[in-house]
DNA sequence: CCCCGAACCTGTATGC
DNA sequence: TGCATACAGGTTCGGG
């Protein structure tokens, strides 16, 4: 579900609605969503203090804590590919995909949601550690022009892996690196240091051309698993230009978009607009299918 | 460094 | 209708 443009809507709106609740409790119905954290651990950390800020970086919510005017750490989340957080007011039904409910003001609920129970939520009295593996957030600074095509030239990966990649880039995912790369000319088994410079400056201005206007439509839902914490879809699925459209026309040139597998992951891409690569730019990885 | 497959999970769509 | 299979927005691990 959630890559960079649907966490940063899901935080703008638990900046809002969380900022200065008190943690009154915490229910755990599935143990591993506290990912090796126990339960009374979660509780120590986070019960008593309140909410300032909801941060981001890459696909990783931190809501900051506060204990009095001290700081008291952040409650670390990802929601992986199911998970949903939204508040609701006490008493409530328990609901069958709830994994984690914590308590607030003891008249709300700041519940967490999912389905496939990939998703993580822990608490970290340093999140500094947790996130040192990241690489650089694009819609954080710094994201330069000048650092990006640098670091793509020590690269021999194909631009899909490496994209995907969160310790290189961090908040791209499946759809937004296809989408990304069409929008950049590029196709997803090149070479990252095949990239010329010019190359290299369209890859960065497309990612940060696909991640602002997701952003601004609240993001992608094409089924029930992503919604904002108000509860609403996104709705920047209607303009995916290959993301899905396997067979379909290009809305750039009317060639039929191709699907393939590449590193595990479905990739969508328009050979028209994306040509293949010759083989001194192609990297060792090739599709299955 | 890089690639692959498997694992972690449940729901949905599709085919027989 | 039932059953089997494939696939899904992500990440991590072990092995080659």
């Amino acid at each position: 579900m959630p890559e960079l443009p649907e966490v940063e809507t899901v935080r703008r709106q638990l900046d809002e609605l969380l900022r200065g609740r008190v943690i009154t409790g915490a229910a755990i119905h599935w143990r591993r969503t506290l990912g090796g954290q126990t339960p009374k651990a979660f509780a120590l950390g986070t019960r008593g203090a309140h909410f300032t800020e909801a941060k981001r970086h890459g696909k990783n919510l931190l809501l900051h804590l506060q204990r009095g005017q001290a700081e008291a750490g952040v409650i670390l989340a990802h929601l992986r590919m199911t998970g949903r957080f939204f508040v609701e007011p006490l008493p409530r039904i328990l609901g069958k995909w709830d994994r984690l409910v914590i308590e607030l003001d003891r008249t709300h609920a700041l519940v967490f949601l999912d389905v496939r129970k990939f998703g993580r939520v822990h608490f970290e009295s340093d999140a500094q550690t947790v996130l040192s593996g990241l690489g650089p957030d694009p819609l954080l600074s710094p994201f330069s022009c000048r650092n990006f095509a640098a670091s793509l030239m020590q690269r021999r990966r194909a631009l899909k892996p490496l994209l995907l990649d969160q310790s290189f880039v961090a908040g791209l995912g499946n759809i937004y690196t296809d989408e990304a790369l069409h929008r950049a000319g590029l196709h997803p088994l090149r070479s990252a240091m095949s990239l010329s410079a010019t190359e290299a400056g369209s890859l960065h201005a497309a990612i940060l051309r696909v991640l602002k206007a997701a952003l601004s439509k609240g993001g992608s839902s094409f089924d029930q698993f992503y919604r904002t914490p108000e509860g609403n879809p996104g709705a920047f699925q209607d303009e995916f230009r290959v993301y899905g459209r396997h067979g379909k026309a290009c809305r750039a040139c009317a060639s039929t978009i191709q699907r393939a597998v590449l590193g595990q992951r479905g990739t969508w891409w328009c050979p028209q607009c994306q040509p293949t690569p010759a083989r001194r730019q192609r990297s060792g990885a090739g599709f299955k299918d």
